[in-house]
RNA sequence: GCCGGCGUGAUGGAAUUGGCAGACGUACCGGACUCAAAAUCCGGCGGUGGCGACACCGUGCGGGUUCGACCCCCGCCGCCGGCACCA
């Protein structure tokens, strides 16, 4: 240990130790505990950025900690390597995505061992390459098998920037998610997975993520977005074709005045034919295709409609309304049609405005300030049954249940549950991602490939133009094969997979990342599995963790894996901000990971990133508070190269005599437990650095007194340095050497507190007046609540304080404070 | 519009969940060391009034519950996310 603290040689000393001692590799081991520590593996842009090292910093001390207490810890890293960047960067430069990609992946994990970061690189993953896609494929062909992955012609979400079609998912207020460019539609026939036949599942299942943020679970639950109600057949007057609707709120049946059905909807052409208002449907229909997403979907947009001249009757009543097309009902949700009744929805409620409709009120609301004749907007509260024949007087929910029963019975409604969630569309006009392993044939249809020829290799003479569709359509070698099931001349499928499908499924090939003979052993993943902590940020919070969701169902389903869902605790962590905004380029305030470890140091850019604010706030950058970080270690670092010297040969072993010395070791035992709970039950580790700041201030003031007790300095200098090596493993790997040890910090049991060294002998009490401070004393600790009023009360002061008053309370809380209650 | 989250000194944030508001850090001020500066060490630091012991005010705003409220309840305001014509 030198005398001052050289973070360089430190940091690169250490990062060769662990190497060479292969520190951080892990096997499965049935004598004890698993802990898999996970964080969002990263997309392989070039170099790091904060968000990344706050990210991994967490991790990194999480995985570190259950490392200290015992715990057989898996805490995997790799690169979430295909996608659109790669390739656009081989358009510009004129070399392939390959390239790329892996000299960006060279350079990040360089910078991640820079960091000090505990991984078993032994089991990193690359998705880019043919050992794993390979058994994406293969995975892919057993969803195909399972029916859920199917290919249909239908309009989809066109990023025309992008150059290809997006999922639903990835449409953000009707522009690209990725570069911003607003988004089209277009009829293409894509692959889907069927993830709507999970949707029962993905959705229940929220309710077992105990360890996950309310917020996420939510976001879930309405992207996903049920909706239980009943369909009910109307009839098209004059054809007898059955026109069915959804609703939730099958109770207004009796104030539909009038039918709508989307412009899109197939039957609208047969439905207009030979009307006199044919014409101006058809010009309808035309401009409400020309509409975007957006403009269409505003909900402050005025309704718009068209009168088809076409009646429709209500079942239930045996009335006609008039049918309308309008644009706000939306093709992709329910059946296309809906009942429009004014009474008792907004929309509907405009429609009828707009258009002169009738407005039949159906529910008393039993309340004096609503007028149902005279509305000024749609009443959609609870209340009792009106003008609805037999169910008049019914409270109105008590409706719905008799009106399903009954109408169902008469044969047309039944029971229906709606999603807001599509299936996923997957097929993607792009080179560098997973080839899809289909193969179309003439006599066959699509036929998967055989799974002895998989991988089905990215083919490497492509030209990449940024402006065709589907760059691999290029290749010569690639298009043309047989038909696996028959083997005649076939064609086979030339888009790629999402890159989502690839990040749904590593966090199981981690569990057994070199295995050749399939994508994991089940043993393994059984082992392994599920995450016991996942770390990222909240923008996954439907993409990522919904599909990994889904796959781990699936290939539980199949039986791959034992877990049906793939992360126990999920902690999301805030933005890196500098000046109150994100950290951008365009915005130049962009702070690099790469000039703080030059500068300070991993373990400062460490310290400062975890203590500047709780991980799931967003993270205010401050270079003055880096360099308190620095100083701080500097200070710590002192302090031990000090106390090694002092203490050299003496034991941890001590007596407590003097107060100070009860002192020293009160904090050292708080600090212990704190840090303990701050990382282990709350994750606030600013709070937790914070004690072990208060920690150090004590030994420095302790250290200059002039009866010292050095076993117990000893002991306070050994136990610093362990609560500190989850932060700051490179310094703390040099002070435990420095303090005579051999083995490496990294594999050190954990400190312990004891109770008895918290607890304080006389402890300042509080007194209040009328719930006002006024007084505060010492009084002995652990007294009964009469015992400790007592002693209160019979202080000289307590009695000054209320001499000549009347007290007509006394609260006691034994060890805090006593509270008069004074009258006078 | 709906659903979340947040609002505390100059500043990042504490207050382990109803019990001393402002821990710890930054900035600032002062002292020690130094020829000097940096580094380091020690001390001060919510506001107003007072020489002072002290008094009053203070956690976005207005009410309420309570002996006692940053914390719970009601009504607002502001900022940040997410969803949004889903029938």
């Amino acid at each position: 240990m030198k005398e001052s603290y050289d973070f360089k040689s430190i940091e690169q000393k250490w990062q060769k130790v662990w190497e060479e001692k292969d520190l951080f590799h892990v096997t499965e081991d049935e004598s004890k505990k698993k802990f898999y520590c996970l964080e969002m593996f990263p997309y392989p842009s070039g170099k790091l950025h904060m968000g990344h090292v706050r990210n991994y910093s967490i991790g990194d001390v999480v995985a570190r900690f259950k490392v200290m207490n015992g715990y057989n810890v898996l805490h995997p890293i790799g690169f979430d390597s295909f996608g659109l960047p790669a390739e656009n960067a081989a358009i510009k430069n004129g070399s392939h995505p390959a390239v790329w990609t892996s000299s960006n992946i060279a350079e990040m994990e360089h910078q991640l061992r820079q960091m000090g970061f505990s991984y078993d690189w032994d089991r990193e993953v690359c998705t880019y390459k043919e050992d794993y896609y390979k058994w994406m494929q293969w995975i892919f062909i057993r969803f195909w098998e399972k029916g859920l992955a199917y290919k249909k012609e239908n309009p989809v979400n066109w990023c025309p920037s992008c150059a290809t079609v997006l999922a639903n998912e990835q449409v953000v207020d009707g522009c690209c998610e990725r570069c911003g460019a607003v988004v089209t539609k277009k009829k293409l026939s894509q692959w889907y997975l069927k993830i709507t036949d999970y949707a029962d599942r993905l959705l229940d299942d929220i309710d077992k993520l105990e360890g996950w943020p309310e917020k996420v679970k939510t976001m879930q639950r309405n992207w996903i977005g049920r909706s239980e109600g009943t369909e009910v057949d109307f009839t098209l007057k004059d054809s007898g074709i059955k026109m069915t609707v959804f609703t939730t709120r099958v109770d207004t049946i009796y104030g539909v005045t009038f039918m709508v059905i989307s412009p899109e909807h197939p039957l609208v052409d047969e439905l207009i034919k030979g009307y006199p208002q044919e014409e101006a449907c058809r010009a309808y229909i035309e401009q409400a295709k020309r509409q975007t997403d957006i403009e269409r979907t505003s909900t402050t947009k005025e309704k718009t409609g068209q009168f088809t001249g076409r009646y429709v009757i209500n079942p239930a009543t045996g009335k006609e309304v008039p049918l309308y097309l309008a644009d706000y009902v939306l093709m992709g949700y329910g059946t296309g049609i809906v009942m429009g009744v004014p009474f008792g929805d907004q929309r509907d409620f405009e429609f009828a405005t707009k258009f002169g409709l009738d407005i039949i009120p159906v529910i008393d609301p039993g309340r004096d300030d609503i007028d149902i004749d005279n509305l000024t907007a749609a009443f959609e509260a609870e209340g009792t049954m009106i003008n609805s024949g037999k169910y008049n007087g019914l409270n109105n929910v008590e409706a719905i249940k008799r009106m399903q029963e009954d109408f169902g019975a008469q044969g047309f409604a039944r029971n229906t549950t709606n999603f807001k969630l599509r299936d996923w569309l997957i097929s993607r006009q792009r080179y560098w991602g997973c080839p899809i392993p289909m193969v179309y044939c003439d006599d066959c249809g699509w036929v998967p490939e055989k799974d002895e020829n998989l991988p089905v290799l990215l083919p490497t003479d492509v030209e990449f133009t940024g402006k065709g569709e589907s760059p691999i359509a290029t290749s010569k070698t690639f298009v043309n094969t047989v038909c696996p099931r028959c083997g005649k001349p076939a064609k086979r499928e030339v888009d790629t997979m999402d890159t989502f499908l690839d990040s749904s499924w590593y966090f199981l090939r981690y569990c057994d990342a070199s295995n050749a003979e399939e994508p994991f052993s089940r043993k393994k993943a059984a082992y392994w599995m599920d995450v016991d902590q996942y770390i990222g940020g909240v923008e996954h919070a439907i993409l990522h963790l919904l599909y990994s969701r889904f796959f781990t169902k699936v290939l539980y389903d199949i039986g791959m894996c034992d877990v049906e869902e793939p992360f126990r605790n999920l902690l999301t962590q805030g933005m890196v901000l500098k000046d109150g905004s994100k950290m951008s380029k365009s915005l130049g305030n962009v702070v690099s990971p790469e000039e703080i470890i030059n500068r300070y140091g991993a373990d400062t850019a460490r310290l400062f990133i975890l203590f500047a604010a709780p991980p799931e706030r967003e993270l205010e950058w401050s270079d003055k508070g880096v360099e308190g970080s620095y100083r701080f270690l500097g200070r710590v670092y002192r302090l031990i190269y000090d106390l090694a010297e002092d203490t050299k040969g003496i034991p941890a072993v001590f007596r407590v005599e003097t107060d100070d010395d009860r002192q020293l070791n009160r904090i050292l035992n708080t600090a212990v437990k704190r840090v303990t709970d701050d990382i282990s039950k709350r994750f606030n580790f600013n709070t937790a650095i914070s004690a072990v700041m208060e920690l150090v201030n004590e030994m420095y003031r302790y250290k200059s007194l002039d009866d010292v007790n050095l076993g117990l300095l000893r002991d306070a200098a050994e136990k610093l340095v362990l609560l500190l090596a989850p932060f700051v493993p490179h310094i703390c790997e040099e002070m435990w050497e420095g303090l005579g040890f051999n083995e490496p910090v990294y594999k050190q049991p954990w400190p312990q507190y004891s109770e008895d060294a918290l607890a304080m002998d006389t402890i300042e009490i509080v007194v209040q007046i009328n719930g006002k401070v006024k007084e505060k004393l010492n009084v002995a600790a652990g007294l009964s609540k009469e015992e400790f009023t007592q002693t209160v009360m019979s202080d000289d002061r307590v009695k000054a304080l209320t001499e000549g008053k009347n007290i007509v309370k006394a609260i006691a809380v034994p060890d805090k404070l006593l509270n008069l209650v004074v009258k006078g």
